[in-house]
DNA sequence: CAGCATCCAGGGGGATACTG
DNA sequence: CAGTATCCCCCTGGATGCTG
């Protein structure tokens, strides 16, 4: 009976995973995804394919060790592909497979969201920092 | 009365931040909310205020330690605030603020993207070791 | 240019014990 | 119950040097 619609489907195939649970594989691609330069690496490839030094550059900070294994793991997990031209010297080039394409909105929301807040937080930050430290007298 | 919208607004502050700076503020703010038990924390908070140990079996396999610290962070970071009722023994509720609220329907987005596609993933990366690993004759 | 190999410090994070 | 405090391991991830 594969009478399922695509949307039933995907929702078939997520209910069979929960993050919550630590060894469920869905937690690893969690952690996976949430790596530190994993969003900003797939929102530097947003606008198209992009060489290794290129992606170095944008991604202001990061190592060339860093760069280079986060490339590969997103490789490896079918989100970004590698394109190698032999040319003189070596031209590679990265780019956002299909799968990855589904993730960029994602990681996209949460870079944006960051900038957007970022003031919020700090003046959070601010707040709890006044309220929890200086507790000299007895204060409001 | 202002000349610019809150949607001008919003804008114009997150215009001001760059992600990809290393040491531009949103960074760092991106470093956090990429953290592993971040996005598990806010989504187990979706439904309403829980207590500790609620959120402790919500969150399978994270440790009290990381349990507390990211609670604190998030707390600072007024994401998450802490209502502490005094009874015996003591009663402690997590709930999202307002502006915890807002960057919710991000981290379920993740969360969801990771169940959806997983076995996407692990088909790509099974993909990937068969075409990578054993290269010394075709097929195996 | 686009990496790989190696070394190494720092801190993320687990385990355990104790407390109000 | 909801933490704090301590020990300590290991893995992340930066720095440096070398290669096709």
């Amino acid at each position: 009976m594969p009478t399922l619609t695509a949307a039933q489907r995907r929702e078939q195939a997520r209910a069979a995973y929960n993050a919550y649970l630590a060894t469920c594989p869905a937690r690893q691609l969690l952690d996976r995804i949430s790596g530190k330069w994993v969003s900003l690496l797939l929102n530097a490839l947003a606008d198209g394919p992009r060489r290794y030094s290129d992606l170095s550059r944008t991604v202001a900070g990061i190592s060339q060790k860093m760069l280079t294994q986060t490339l590969r793991d997103l490789e490896r997990d079918g989100l970004v592909s590698r394109t190698v031209t032999p040319s003189v010297p070596v031209r590679v080039d990265y780019a956002l497979t299909p799968l990855g394409a589904t993730l960029l909105p994602v990681v996209q929301a949460i870079k944006d969201w960051a900038e957007t807040h970022i003031e919020e937080v700090m003046r959070a930050r601010d707040d709890y920092d006044a309220r929890h430290s200086a507790p000299t007298e007895h204060r409001a």
